[in-house]
DNA sequence: AGTGGGAATTTGTGATCACAATTTCGGATG
DNA sequence: CATCCGAAATTGTGATCACAAATTCCCACT
């Protein structure tokens, strides 16, 4: 492993982008779009190597995925991916039914036409995600959809506690939408758009929570 | 520094308690219960000769706090406690204000009479806290006697993302606190332990908000 | 063929080191 | 007396290492 001796090239300008924080970004957004299946198992040298690093950056990133519950450390410190529980899905579902009302409220007087578009293809690319039955791509887009809207909330603390929570259902959401295959896309994105459209407060905070809680609750069933 | 040569006494069989963990608790407590102002500047060197630790768990324990929004890493990788904006502080209140009153009315249904009376020992602790002018005491037994309530509710994901929100209003709870030096008690305490005892979930529910938003109210003025 | 045990391997932990970047401090200069 | 520049000290980063604990694997034995 060579030193940081060359230089972060001139096209990236913007950030020198530490080794923890790529370790960081990658895992994370494994886990939260899916890739990981719940209880993957996961090694500090294998991560290191995948990501052309050593022990020490991948050795942080696990820690502070596992501080957000994006991680599990056993006893022994063997690294894994969540595998939640019934209570627990469905106290995070109600942690999001609580959340996600709320910051799509506050981003309701902030919306204007070209957010709602911008919704509107994203919701698009998860209806073709549907369709190939891809659920990495299905979940990416879900939760790109109520993220576009929440972002215009202005509220960051709170966006991140959800992400923290939507980091939490990764692995279990890909267990869930790989076992029932579903072939229709989620009914209620429809109405939250129609109500963002409309200007409705009460009715994006119904669909919202509706789209959170049924999404979910098909897990019992 | 020595090896982990020396085994864990027989009185400690409960966990041996590795190093990092020791030290995040510590700084966790440290930082939540304000007894560091807004801005304090740390030292990963510093910190691990405190703990009696190598860099190498200081360096983890950090990450992990700062990921948590309980300490803020300059680009150059400097650490210090975080300097709040006022509406940054508003936003963690109305966190508070919607996470608070939901874990109340959880526990209301499981609360008996012992947990109330453990509450008003504890709010009694408080009272005498703010007579002696002592901050750091203040928000601890104000912490607890939140958290005693809460921890009813069986809910721990949701009570984790409480403590976050705690955690990272920690620095400027003492700084607010030790400004104002207040001389009376929280005065929703009261009503909060009387909606308990009458089972009113309602009135819980109101006063539990009311004691989040009126306590950090006091900061506009 | 199943089982138990012990060796070999894998794995996480924490200390240490080299290094670059930042910060701090002192003195020379205007 | 203020300011600026350069040297010295401080500090975070990431790699490497020794070590202990856990896991895996394989073979002898029943």
């Amino acid at each position: 492993m060579q030193k940081s001796v060359l230089r972060p090239s001139v096209a990236a300008e913007t950030a020198p982008l530490s080794a923890h924080d790529r370790v960081y970004r990658g895992l994370r957004q494994q886990i939260m779009h899916g890739e990981l299946p719940p209880g993957h198992a996961l090694t500090l040298r294998g991560i290191g190597k995948s990501f052309g690093v050593s022990m020490t950056p991948a050795r942080e990133s696990v820690r502070r995925l596992s501080a957000e519950g994006a991680l599990t450390l056993s006893a022994s410190g063997r690294v894994t991916t969540p595998e939640l529980s019934n209570e627990r899905i469905e106290e995070l579902a109600s942690i999001r039914a609580l959340l996600e009302p709320e910051l799509g409220s506050r981003a309701l007087r902030r919306a204007h036409l070209a957010l709602i578009d911008r919704m509107d293809i994203i919701n698009e690319a998860n209806a073709r995600a549907v369709n190939q039955q891809n659920p990495v791509e299905y979940i990416r887009t879900n939760l790109e959809f109520h993220r576009t809207l929440y972002l215009r909330a202005q509220s960051p603390a709170m966006l991140g506690l959800l992400e923290t929570v939507w980091l939490q259902l990764g692995p279990t959401m890909r267990a869930l939408y790989t076992r029932l295959r579903r072939t229709t896309a989620p009914p209620h994105h429809r109405l939250i758009l129609e109500a963002l459209r409309a200007g409705d407060d009460a009715a994006l905070r119904l669909a919202l929570r509706t789209d959170v809680t049924q999404g979910l609750r098909h897990l019992q069933a």
